[in-house]
RNA sequence: GCCGGGGUGAUGAAAUGGCAAACAUGACGGACUUAAAAUCCGUUGACCGUAAGGUUUUGAGGGUUCAAGUCCCUCCCCCGGCACCA
């Protein structure tokens, strides 16, 4: 009888065993270390795609790896449930988003279920359920209570397509991130929070984040911004009203020769008053404020601008110079007015060419200090020697920095401040389909948080949803209205919903506890499986999630819920799938849907595939080919069940080779070299077919051990044919012995001037004086030397001589 | 501009400073078969050569080293983040 790989049956089987015997429900076992591995939970689409594929099959190798070496695995599941895309479903089908999301999801975890994926099922969450959201509500009001939450109007972003506000992180070149619709700017109220009293916290654990990529960490230094300056009090000549402006490079102050105003300015309107520059100046801040964020930023090269007639003495020297405003300064960083350097800073210089300003060399070039102002043919950022600077000429510029710094706090003319790019987080939606925002306005007491015991605030089922704008929400009266907690008079109840960021914030704690009813988690299971030791997910999550999580874990820290300053020890950031080069979309329509794949060659294959075409960190090309290479692997592999038990010997090359792979794999694993980890085993079924006559059962063994993280169906399928019972899970990952890897002839290879000239075998003790005069009387190397001076001979023990003649 | 990551066969890709191209795909050849598929085995960077063999090759150019895809310098190109950021 042959052994035939029959997929369908094999994987619907084991998987029917893994749900009945619970074999991934996890519990804390304080007497084993634990495993904390999380994927990034998907959006409920309905349909799994390649990305999820890829991404849980990555985390799936790892789980089961960790779980085979005696570790106490937590492998979660869940859905990120709320969000618009159900919404805008709801609106198009006329459907319920509730029932919507939650048939989405039952497919969604069927799916996933058939690629035989080791989640504890049992840990389900899905954030669309008040079980869940009653605790984003929760951290919301613990959040408030702590000063971090507020209401402000101000200059938000409004993306038109979507209906919504959105926070910063949202915008991806001034852009919707999610549906690419250009952002426009609105002046609204939304409540914010304070993301910003974390955000020294936040650049500084970077640095403990050792196991994440290194691009995601200099993503969110860079998102961060933090830049260190010196704020300096100019005056304004008519009134001597002080005009704070930011600059990091003070060594320059002495070089400034007009200072310069954003459009936006408050200071602009005060000081043209009357003056004969009025109009044209009101006509151009008009005109600025018409434009785009985009449009202004794009224009690198005409920097537009107009005196205003006044002037602002500089606090170092008592000068006076004129002030002027520009498009190219900005009111929403630093202090929305610049001391422009035009001989050290390239945008000033193009400016005052154009406006013919005056300019004054400060900093020296070393190489050549006798540089002309009016000779410049750009800036010189550069470092250099001071001069023009009073009492600072000489200095090393680098080192006046720090004096003149000092000398401005002392006088009281300016001060040490830092500036950041980060913002306060936006999480005002004007959506139905998000958590509602636990707040009550009063008019008698004003804005009045709901009380925990009245938590969670329900998002009402079936309401009417048009889509036309306005929160879906205020249309719903029996929402709206609500007795205030504090007085009892009638209130209305805040009716915009959480952006669904908040909900993800914080999911891998609820994980811990999932079904716990009186917590948002408990905090010894939290205590005991936190920190998630590996997180798996892509890359456009970089600042968004992993930075809200970040921010998440450090406040619940503060008010003593976890013990840990960060959520994710190790990240690994999984590359795209992509077909003929391109991301796989709908619109592209070259989406390749795993379904089909898995009816046609199996979940094993497809897992295979996926992992061994590419490192996980880099982008994949989806090719129908390799998918066929890695379903006759896995044939190939089933068969060797016919070659059991020919002969009682195994042969030492299968044995060497056996104990070298185990090493190798167990390490690749680990360092999640998984597309190499493959190829490894592959060579070990190739060197065992090539003894097919000898006792294979040993290393067969061992292969469908390796194997199992992989392809976990047909392992168990063939260690049961092996004549196992139980899992594959609960059978040992395998060790491999020192001894087996000991080598008694080694091949050697010889250089002559670093070129490759010939291979010895020898024994592994041979001593160096025997191994030169063995590899010196060769003929052929002779030959090559051919009475040439031997300068040098390099010996590696094992591995190579290389002759320098 | 600043920060980060890359550039290796026909293709996906391997290489703790020590045999460049493992493994796989494709192509070619052999075995099995009436035949095909499947399977098993072999060849396959380029150039020269009937062959033995030689020359050459990791974006370009320098350097360090007995030895460089790997380290250093200069430059080119690609991808990503930030950015009229003062």
């Amino acid at each position: 009888m042959p052994n035939e790989y029959f997929f369908k049956e094999v994987e619907s089987k084991w998987q029917e065993y893994w749900q009945e015997k619970k074999i991934f429900q996890a519990e804390v076992q304080k007497n084993k270390p634990k495993y904390y591995l999380l994927e990034m939970f998907p959006y409920p689409s309905g349909r799994i795609h390649m990305g999820h594929v890829r991404n849980y099959t990555i985390g799936d190798v790892a789980a089961r790896f960790k779980m085979m070496q005696g570790y106490n695995v937590l492998h979660p599941a869940g859905f990120d449930a709320f969000g618009q895309p159900a919404e805008n479903a709801a609106i198009k089908n006329k459907v319920d988003p509730k029932e919507w999301t939650l048939k989405c999801i039952d497919w969604m975890r069927h799916e996933l279920k058939k690629m035989g994926y080791s989640y504890d099922w049992g840990r389900e969450v899905s954030t669309c359920l008040p079980d869940y959201y009653k605790w984003n509500q929760w951290i919301f009001l613990k959040m408030y209570e702590k000063g971090l939450v507020y209401k402000k109007a101000s200059l938000v972003n409004w993306c038109p397509d979507c209906q919504t506000t959105l926070a910063n992180e949202e915008v991806i070149d001034g852009k919707c991130w999610r549906c690419k619709k250009e952002v426009e700017q609105k002046d609204l109220e939304q409540w914010f929070i304070k993301i910003t009293a974390y955000k020294e916290r936040l650049l500084e654990d970077l640095s403990k984040l050792s196991e994440w990529p290194q691009r995601v960490r200099s993503m969110q230094e860079n998102w961060l911004g933090k830049s260190e300056g010196v704020e300096i009090y100019f005056r304004l000549k008519e009134s001597n009203e002080a005009i704070p402006v930011f600059t990091t490079r003070i060594d320059t102050i002495f070089g400034a020769t007009y200072i310069v105003l954003a459009p936006e300015h408050p200071l602009v309107k005060k000081i043209i008053k009357g003056k004969f520059v009025e109009k044209e100046i009101l006509a151009f801040i008009d005109k600025v404020s018409k434009e785009s964020k985009v449009v202004r930023a794009a224009s690198d090269v005409k920097k537009e601008g107009l005196f205003t007639g006044s002037y602002a003495v500089n606090p170092v020297n008592n000068e006076t110079i004129p002030i002027w405003i520009a498009d190219y300064v900005l009111m929403e960083y630093g202090t929305g007015a610049i001391m422009a350097v035009p001989t050290h800073d390239q945008r000033d210089f193009l400016f005052a060419k154009e406006h013919g300003l005056p300019m004054r060399i400060v900093i020296q070039r070393t190489e050549d200090r006798g540089q002309r102002a009016e000779d410049l043919i750009e800036a010189y950022d550069g470092d250099g020697v001071q001069a023009n600077s009073a009492q600072f000429d000489g200095l090393q510029n680098q080192e006046a920095k720090k004096k003149i710094a000092e000398w401005m706090e002392e006088k009281e003319i300016g001060k040490c401040v830092v500036n950041w790019r980060l913002r306060d987080w936006l999480i005002s939606r004007q959506r139905y389909w998000g958590t509602p925002i636990p707040m009550i306005y009063c008019d008698k007491c004003g804005v009045v948080p709901v009380p925990e015991k009245d938590l969670p605030v329900k998002l009402p089922d079936k309401i009417e949803i048009s889509g036309k704008g306005g929160s879906p929400l205020s249309f719903v009266k029996d929402f709206v209205d609500v007795r205030c907690p504090h007085c009892q008079e009638k209130a209305r109840r805040e009716t915009d919903t959480m952006a669904t960021f908040f909900d993800s914030s914080w999911y891998f704690l609820r994980f811990c506890s999932p079904k716990d009813e009186s917590v948002p988690f408990k905090k010894e299971e939290a205590g005991y499986w936190m920190p998630v030791d590996q997180y798996i997910g892509g890359i456009e999550h970089a600042v968004l999630h992993l930075l809200y999580s970040r921010f998440f874990t450090k406040f619940l820290k503060d008010i003593g819920w976890v013990g840990i300053e960060e959520p994710f020890t190790r990240l690994l950031t999984q590359g795209m799938v992509l077909k003929d080069g391109e991301v796989m979309s709908k619109s592209r329509g070259n989406i390749v849907d795993p379904d089909t794949i898995i009816k046609k060659y199996g979940a094993d294959t497809l897992r295979l595939y996926i992992l061994f075409a590419a490192p996980p960190e880099t982008e994949m090309e989806w090719s129908e080919r390799g998918l066929d290479g890695a379903y006759k692997f896995l044939n190939r592999v089933f068969r060797l069940l016919d070659h059991l038990g020919k002969s009682s010997e195994p042969a030492p090359e299968v044995v060497k080779k056996t104990h070298l792979v185990i090493k190798e794999v167990s390490s690749g694993i680990a360092s999640f070299k998984l597309n190499t980890s493959i190829s490894t085993i592959m060579e070990l079924v190739n060197v065992i077919y090539q003894h097919l006559d000898t006792d294979i059962r040993e290393a067969v063994e061992v292969v469908v051990r390796l194997l199992s993280p992989f392809v976990p169906h047909m392992a168990e399928e063939m260690w049961q044919r092996l004549g196992h019972s139980g899992s594959i899970l609960e059978a040992q990952w395998p060790v491999f012995k020192e001894e087996f890897l000991i080598e008694d002839i080694v091949s050697v290879v010889v250089q002559i001037n670093g070129k490759l000239r010939g291979k010895f075998e020898v024994p592994v003790d041979i001593a160096e004086d025997k191994l030169k005069e063995l590899i010196l009387s060769d003929p052929k190397i002779k030959s090559w030397i051919e009475g040439k001076p031997i300068k040098k001979l390099i010996v590696i023990p094992h591995k190579l001589v290389n002759i320098v003649i």
